[in-house]
DNA sequence: TTAATTATTAGTAAGCGTTATCGATAAAAT
DNA sequence: ATTTTATCGATAACGCTTACTAATAATTAA
């Protein structure tokens, strides 16, 4: 028999699962940390994190590894990849998939077992277009802001 | 006119880009400042952080943010892809880029001007397979070494 | 040539996000 | 009821990266 840990279902675990299936967009640890804070004021941030991760090792949730920063977390446990504004910082979804035909030859051409694609794209999303054609250019928004479209 | 910052070719930063372009792999700062170390025993390694910075700054180098690891750094500085080996951590080049039809079809989905991209694949090398088919199937090798194949 | 300015250095501290440790607590199993 | 186990909050430690500092060497200006 397969040894699996149980796992109980802590009022910490679940606010943090509804907490973060609330918010629409990719938090960070602590961005959820900060919502849950409010119903569960003596929370620590440890727990966020032991929580988020075992719910992502059990499948209820995803954890997506940047490159180049934050973890962040998702709600959507389907297989799918993100696309990230360079200016406002909004992380959406990508619902188009790879060409499974391109997979395909790059088994052929490198020998590899797939196992697993991490795929983001960066760019500037249609709002900050508009925005930046219709007033100043100057680039005066932080970065780092989620983006609130 | 433009007012770049004049940048002076030190021994430092020399030793530091020879290292690297002699490194095949793509290896993490601290690879290089090991190797480095040898040439040159009293750099030390915010020398070498900061010489990776401003080469790659200056288009003569690539950083690369992995997802989820230690970044490392690139010779080549052309756009490709990464493929790493789950068991030995091998890194190496995608030579194939993304069908172009793909990207796309993204912009006309998402509307994003698409500024950049970074893709990640993991899985299992050719020669890894070789080993796990012949011989024992138990995780015994340390995936945090690089391949050596 | 001499003096002032600037880039860079080695060494080290600080920062940031994440993980590990620990004694306490509460749920589950026996 | 007793033991075992998962989880908690608090906090320290960790790994990687960046920032700060006084010293030094290269460049520019006088
Ligand atoms: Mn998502
Ligand atoms: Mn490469
Ligand atoms: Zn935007
Ligand atoms: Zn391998």
């Amino acid at each position: 028999m397969v040894h699996r840990k149980f796992q109980r279902m802590t009022p910490q675990r679940k606010i943090i699962l509804e907490e973060l299936r609330q918010l629409r967009f990719h938090p960070t640890a602590d961005e959820i940390y900060d919502r849950v804070r409010l119903r569960l004021p003596r929370i620590s941030l440890g727990t966020v994190y032991r929580n988020l991760e075992s719910l992502a090792a059990q499948g209820a949730i995803r954890k997506l590894d940047m490159a180049g920063s934050q973890r962040r977390f998702d709600v959507n446990t389907e297989l799918h990849h993100h696309i990230r504004c360079l200016r406002c910082g909004a992380l959406e979804d990508v619902s188009v998939g790879l060409p499974s035909s391109w997979e395909d030859m790059l088994v052929d051409t490198h020998g590899y077992d797939i196992q697993g694609v991490h795929l983001e794209i960066w760019g500037f999303c249609p709002k900050c277009l508009e925005d930046r054609d219709r007033v100043n250019c100057q680039e005066n928004t932080d970065h780092n802001e989620t983006c609130t479209h």
